[in-house]
DNA sequence: GCCAACGTTGGC
DNA sequence: GCCAACGTTGGC
């Protein structure tokens, strides 16, 4: 079992919206960083517990924990000569873009980056890191105890 | 395979 | 809206 960070925009889709989901789950489409591919393609298990983070808003931070509630299957908006994330480069036999659906687990109290930082013992986080912008990262159990005691 | 130009992210 | 950081693209 792994810990992840997933990145959102609440003004896009915030951790409420998730909750008012039907089964309170949601796809998570559109990435398009190799990266975060690889980690959502290839680590992703079912259960593995996402801390929900709001970015590019006036309090960014941690807002709500969820979990991974499926394996990782194809975008289907890479498909979709509509959606704003099509890749026409990308094939249902040659799918490029892969995701895993994400469940509301439970509320907790909305933890700021700014508290984050205040913290050497989270210091290392990939999140605090320089220049970071990937918008999925691992969260070691280590620093996922720590926060969760914040 | 290098690297400059360009685009995006995301905090501030 | 600014800007640093970094990923991607494309010409060579």
């Amino acid at each position: 079992m792994q810990y992840w960070i997933m990145k959102s925009e609440p003004d896009v889709f915030s951790f409420d919206d998730l909750k008012k989901r039907p089964g309170q789950k949601e796809a998570w489409d559109g990435v398009r960083n190799y990266q975060a591919r690889n980690f959502m393609r290839d680590q992703m298990k079912v259960g593995d517990i996402v801390l929900f983070y709001h970015s590019s808003c006036p309090v960014p931070g941690i807002a709500g924990l969820a979990k991974v509630a499926s394996k990782s299957y194809p975008d289907p908006t890479q498909f979709d000569p509509k959606s704003e994330y099509y890749d026409e480069k990308a094939t249902p036999e040659k799918p490029r873009w892969f995701l895993v659906d994400v469940a509301y687990y439970k509320d907790i109290p909305f933890i700021s980056l700014e508290e984050l930082k205040k913290h050497k013992e989270l210091e290392d986080m990939r999140l605090l890191q320089k220049g970071n912008r990937l918008s999925i990262l691992p969260v070691s159990p280590e620093e996922y105890k720590f926060i969760m005691k914040l």
